[in-house]
Parts: C-alpha cells; structure tokens; sequence
DNA sequence: CGACGATACGGAGGTAGCCTCCATATTGTC
DNA sequence: GACAATATGGAGGCTACCTCCGTATCGTCG
C-alpha cells in the first residue's frame, strides 16, 4: 500500500529504466503525430521519430488503440475532473449543455477519435484499452442527466448513452470535411432542443 | 436528341464494347464487396474477382469515390424518387419524417459511407463525383423541411444542410461499432424531438 | 475482307504501412 | 563482475495502392 499500486489486476510488474524512457519518448511522439495527422496516422513514422524500433513500438503499445488510450488518460481525468468546475453552475440544464461541450472538445482531441471510442462503448469488451475512457465519460453524463431530469429540464426517456453518443456523433461531424462552424452550431442547438422539454 | 445523351457538358464519347462490359462487370462486383464489407473494401480484389486487371480498373473509375458515386447512381434516383410515395402523406411533418428515415437508410448504404459523403457535402468541390448526390438529396431534404416550417412543425431557423447532417450523422453511429437498435431508436426521437417545436 | 489507327487492357513494379520474430544488447541483481 | 531476466531493433513477409507502357482488341474505311 505504501508504493502507489493498481488496487485490482495489475500485471504491471516494473519496467527497465530503458524501457521507461522508451515508452516516454514514443508517448510524447505519438501525441504530435496524432495531434497533426489524426489517429490514422503512420505508426512506423512515430517509432522512427521515437528513436525506436518498430517491436518496441509495438511491445508497449500492441494496438494503436492501446496506444490511443495511453495518451487519452491524462485528458480523460482531466475532463472528468473538470465535473467539479462544472459542478459549480447552479443550473442544472446549463450545467448538462456545458458537459455535453466539454466532452464534445475531449472527442474532438484528435481527427478521427470517435470512431474507435463509438465502437468501444457499444462493443463493451473489457479488453479494449478504450473502454475504460467511454465508461467514465458515459458514468460522468449520467450525473449530469439524472439532476438535470430531476429538475424538468431534460427529457425523462432520454439516456446517459443516448447523449454520449450524441456528443461522440457531432464530434465526428467537426472531424469529417472540417464542417464549418455555422453547421456544428446548428447540431448543437438541435440537439439541446431534443433532450430539453420546451 | 434522338439518342439519349446527357444535356450538359458530357465528356462521354462512346465506348468500345469490351469497355462497357468490364465496367459493368466491375460495377457488380464493387456492390458485393461494399455491401460484404464497407467502403474500405480491396480495389485490388474487385479487379481480380471481376476478372480485369488493376490498371482497368483503375482507368473506370479513378479514384475510390469515383466508383461510390457511379454506385450510388442507381440509389440515389430511387430514393429522390421515393419523394413521390412520401408526397402522398398528407401530414408534412410526417412526410419530413419519413424522408428523414429514407435519408438514413440510404446512407447506411453501405459501412462507411457517412464519411465520404459528409466530407463532400462540406467541401463542395466539383471534381468530387460525390457531390452531386449530396446537393440531390439536400435539394430534396428542402423541399420537405419547407412544408413542416410552413405547418409549424419544424423550427424556422432549422437549414436543410442541418437535416441532411443530422442524417448522415445517425448512419455513421449506425455503421460504427454496430450500434444496437435502442440508441439508434434514441437518436432518432432526439433528433425529431430537436427539429419540431413542441 | 483485310488492314490500320484508335482505344482499351493487364499486370509488373515501385511505394507505403502493418506486424512478427529472434539474434543481440542492455539492465539490475547477487 | 558475471549471469539471468528483460528489452531492443530492424529485417522480412504481407497486403494494398496506383502508375506505366508494351501488347491486344475493336471498329472503321477502303
């Protein structure tokens, strides 16, 4: 208890120092690749740029998936944690049309993010590294929801998953062709005018 | 104008008869391995299963949406068409609807189309062979938006570009990651709910 | 009918990216 | 300092894309 520890399965036993740097250094690479080229991006490239070779890309990371969700980890706890800032909005409607944004930016962090996350969180396979992120996000927007249903200003039939989904769908729209920003306005208000009772 | 030849800018000198069979026989083969497996499908492996050879291929149909959009052809008129059957409901929020639905399964078409098809209807560039369908079907979403708003039963500062987005959105959550029929039935009613005034 | 120019064909070949495998190198420990 | 455990890297096998050009087929005209 003393060491920080995963509680529950945790294979993790510790890493060379070499491998330590390694797993860094392609963490820190990948992060620019995606951030410029989106997630289809080469991964032969990253390793290369890395400094490693392509095996030791993929010992660390098996899928670009796992890789995916090694770099979304920092930005997930941040957008979860960011409930607190959220959580301040007296409001309950704008405090859900605030989240619904703030996990809107979150699946736009790279081009091409909400394919893999849609499939994740309708696959619910505990084995994609993914999963993880669409359960905590979909656990976060049902806090939201829920006071939101309680005060009248969300519909009672509408669903934690629903809006997710919602959120991961324009996210998508921002990605593919680089809508403009009139359309995605539009979807927005589309869609908070779905969930909201008039 | 005995011969039927398209009015505008046609390009199209006539072809020699064992070009017009290898495009058909091209052209049946791509709809069975992109309804089989998605848009992503091996060119490579139509050519080969159509008995051509990849530089033939290649000459038909330049580019991958190229061979889409001659696809889609046949859909496309079938669809538009389906505006006669939907123009016989009386109610226009109904026809709107209806039209939304047949959007929707025109644009599960085939897995992975939404993408192709939202980059087109954004870009607008000309030279895309799938733009053409694109301004169809938004040319029709139109027509039928324009009757609801004038029935009050869509919101006024709701676009066809909007309708035609939320549309494709739905098809791409349906393609990826095989969404289950509940959230698709969620997302349409948030949608419907979203576009008509209470 | 035959031959000649125009049209179309096909598949080899260069490129790029994925992922695996294992001989070799590095690390940590005793 | 030496030995076992751990980690490395890049060659190599694979699939797919797309182009190029020598060759085959077609249609027409004499």
């Amino acid at each position: 208890m003393s060491t920080q520890r995963s509680p529950q399965a945790a294979p993790e036993r510790k890493l060379r120092a070499d491998a330590v740097r390694n797993r860094a250094g392609i963490l820190e690479v990948a992060q620019r690749h995606f951030l410029a080229h989106g997630i289809g991006t080469s991964l032969e490239a990253i390793a290369k740029e890395a400094g490693v070779g392509a095996g030791t890309l993929y010992r660390h990371f098996p899928t670009r998936e796992a890789l995916l969700a090694a770099l979304l980890q920092r930005r997930t706890e941040e957008v979860v944690a960011s409930r607190d800032r959220i959580g301040q909005v007296g409001d309950p409607g704008e405090a859900l049309r605030e989240w619904m944004r703030a996990m809107e930016d979150y699946l736009s962090s790279y081009t091409g993010l909400p394919g893999p996350l849609a499939a994740a969180a309708q696959e619910r396979d505990p084995d994609n590294p993914l999963t993880l992120p669409c359960e905590q996000l979909i656990t976060a927007t049902q806090e939201y929801l829920h006071a939101a249903q309680q005060a009248g200003v969300a519909h009672a039939w509408v669903r934690p998953r629903d809006l997710f989904l919602t959120a991961v769908s324009i996210a998508w729209v921002r990605g593919a062709g680089a809508a403009d920003d009139d359309s995605i306005a539009a979807l927005r208000r589309l869609d908070e005018s779905g969930y909201r009772p008039a």
